[in-house]
DNA sequence: CGCGTTTGACCAGCGC
DNA sequence: GCGCTGGTCAAACGCG
């Protein structure tokens, strides 16, 4: 729906007439020899004068008025456009790999960190009030989850999936990929589509912490690493600690220290690229909700249709 | 001894 | 129902 190429957004507010200025369309005013007459053209003057300005000042201000319209209306329509762009297009990465595992059925529990350990008591009191927060908002989706009775599956996970490419000597075997965290590896396989094991880990930086990390060799090439996140840390970033580097699963962001180049530099464009796309999603957001702004555009636009359809 | 890794067994989803 | 496959478990093991 691209209405701005379609449809004339200038409002046309019959401002056309008078020209940019009016003094020129103003009647011609005769002198008359007359005194009379010409005390009633100076009164009829004086008038005109007031209104000359009045419609002046009219006209400016429906200039101004117009102007800005048009401005916010292109940028309306820019914003809409691009928030459709981005509702329409995911991320090809994130689309591709992060497809939903062929995943068991699942504790709802054991995926959102609510594992046996906490249900027995066993783990530690190390969540500070931020990891509180945020373990209120995964309690309210466990809570969800459950009352759904469903399988943690596609859309939940698929939100939440994210892939790191990461250069990796090629005889190294180990399968770490170094973002900081701490992870602990709980099983490797190897897989059907590619010759090297598939090495699953763990986040065991905070106990409870639900994030899983899939590392595996690239079958393309062999000497990049691929790691798949999947979940949301629960605790505070690693940044405080060695690794000087974030992942946000989930929100798409990340950035790795450990990655040089161009590679970083396009994770970090990324980054910037979703700062501004949220940025744009919120200024789309303000217009649409603004009722002043709306009910402006719908009168505006309503009065434009139906002089079009009377043409 | 505690913690992390390894690895075979097991489980569950899916296609046939 | 059966086999294949990916994901997880847990005992065994190694290391500091």
């Amino acid at each position: 729906m691209d209405c701005s190429s379609s449809l004339d957004i200038s409002l046309n507010l019959n401002t056309k007439a008078f020209g940019h200025s009016f003094t020129a369309e103003l009647p011609e005013v005769k002198v008359s020899s007359s005194a009379g007459v010409e005390k009633k053209w100076l009164v009829e003057d004086k008038s005109a004068s007031e209104l000359r300005e009045e419609l002046n000042r009219v006209y400016s201000e429906n200039k101004k008025i117009k102007e800005m319209l048009a401005i916010v209306s292109e940028k309306y329509y820019a914003l809409h456009h691009h928030l459709e762009k981005l509702q329409g297009l995911k991320s090809p990465d994130i689309d591709h790999i992060g497809q939903p595992p062929k995943k068991r059925k699942q504790d709802p529990d054991e995926f959102l960190g609510f594992s046996k350990g906490l249900s027995s008591g066993k783990i530690e009191n190390s969540s500070s009030n931020q990891d509180h927060h945020q373990q209120q908002q995964q309690f309210e989706q466990k809570n969800q989850l459950i009352s759904c009775k469903r399988p943690i599956t596609d859309s939940f996970n698929k939100s939440r999936v994210s892939t790191v490419h990461v250069p990796a000597d090629s005889s190294d075997t180990s399968l770490t990929v170094k973002d900081g965290y701490q992870w602990r590896k709980y099983g490797q396989k190897v897989t059907r589509d590619n010759p090297s094991p598939r090495a699953y880990f763990r986040c065991s930086f905070a106990p409870s912490c639900p994030v899983k990390k899939k590392v595996q060799r690239s079958a393309e090439d062999p000497s990049l690493l691929v790691a798949t996140y999947e979940g949301n840390h629960n605790h505070l970033g690693p940044n405080a600690s060695e690794g000087e580097a974030t992942s946000q699963v989930g929100s798409s962001t990340v950035t790795l220290d450990m990655v040089h180049g161009s590679n970083r530099l396009s994770l970090e464009k990324n980054e910037r690229g979703t700062m501004q796309e949220v940025l744009i999603q919120q200024m789309a957001s303000s217009l649409t909700k603004d009722s002043k702004f709306t009910a402006a555009l719908a009168a505006a636009i309503s009065g434009r249709l139906m002089e079009q359809s009377r043409t």
